[in-house]
DNA sequence: CTAAACAAGTTTCAATTGAAACCAATTACG
DNA sequence: CGTAATTGGTTTCAATTGAAACTTGTTTAG
């Protein structure tokens, strides 16, 4: 009967959250030096302007963060004129976002960049196993959502 | 001229931080209730128990943790007993960490449970694919370490 | 209807994080 | 040597985070 032997380099949450904490910081130093926002922030521009008209929630649940990131991220976003926070007509607890004309130029900004970055990194890695990659990642992320302790 | 197109979900900055949080959370959420153990702290035991004797300055790099947060880790690890830390003889600025026997007892429990959650969550995936996704994860590393920006 | 339960968003508060200042020991160099 | 620069580790401080409480609006049950 032997132990089990872990190598925490092989270990894949450990991997996991190296990489992408080393991506994260990249990126996001570039996001905040060049437009001024905080991942947070460039995550909701992004999914509002793919949505055209989201509520707060509905952004949570896509992007998997906390109500109280997005509502700050709002809130901050709204102060800087780049969103536009309306109540929502048949519920008036909720509020519908969407891009302001000066939210969608920064978006038609960060685009490039943020398309650039990515290419930077992975550039050298083959689109199909990129693809693989996108679709394992998804697959975890099930996983881990449909675990009994959660 | 047509503007470029991007889809957060696909966008594998995102994705990564997003599948890597998810993992991180169930994990460390394990990790304390069991054996009251930060992630931190998790990997300095571990990755003690592979070399015997580090400073902490190594642990930093291997684990890629600030050094703050390996200090902080350090100190709470000494203080409950598990890890045991000696002045290096050639030089008094650094300091060797190793397992206390209590330390050594605590890994040969946490190892089983590490590994379980590993396969647990990774179960559904190939042997090869998740070999892979190791080097892949590590290639990405190095690129993201070696970029002129940083 | 009206009271209780619930839901969207915000605020508060405590924990975690890392940058910068700091301390003590070591090394470089004039 | 002796002083300046550097390095390992700690402390301090400000920013980020999310759980829990709260506010306001909606739904459900009696």
């Amino acid at each position: 009967m032997k132990s089990p032997v872990l190598k925490l380099d092989d270990f894949l949450p450990f991997r996991l959250s190296v990489t992408s904490n080393l991506v994260s910081e990249a990126i996001a130093q570039t996001y905040m030096t060049l437009f001024g926002l905080s991942i947070p922030e460039w995550r909701l521009i992004a999914v509002i302007a793919e949505s055209d008209a989201i509520t707060q929630l509905q952004i949570g649940e896509r992007t998997r963060m906390d109500k109280v990131t997005v509502s700050r991220a709002a809130i901050a976003l709204a102060n800087r004129g780049l969103v536009i926070r309306t109540m929502k007509a048949d519920d008036h607890r909720s509020k519908v976002l969407s891009l302001s004309p000066a939210g969608r130029v920064l978006y038609s900004e960060v685009v490039p960049k943020a398309l650039y970055l990515e290419s930077e990194i992975f550039c050298g890695i083959g689109g199909d196993e990129l693809a693989a990659l996108r679709a394992l990642l998804r697959q975890i992320d099930t996983i881990v959502l449909s675990r009994p302790t959660r």
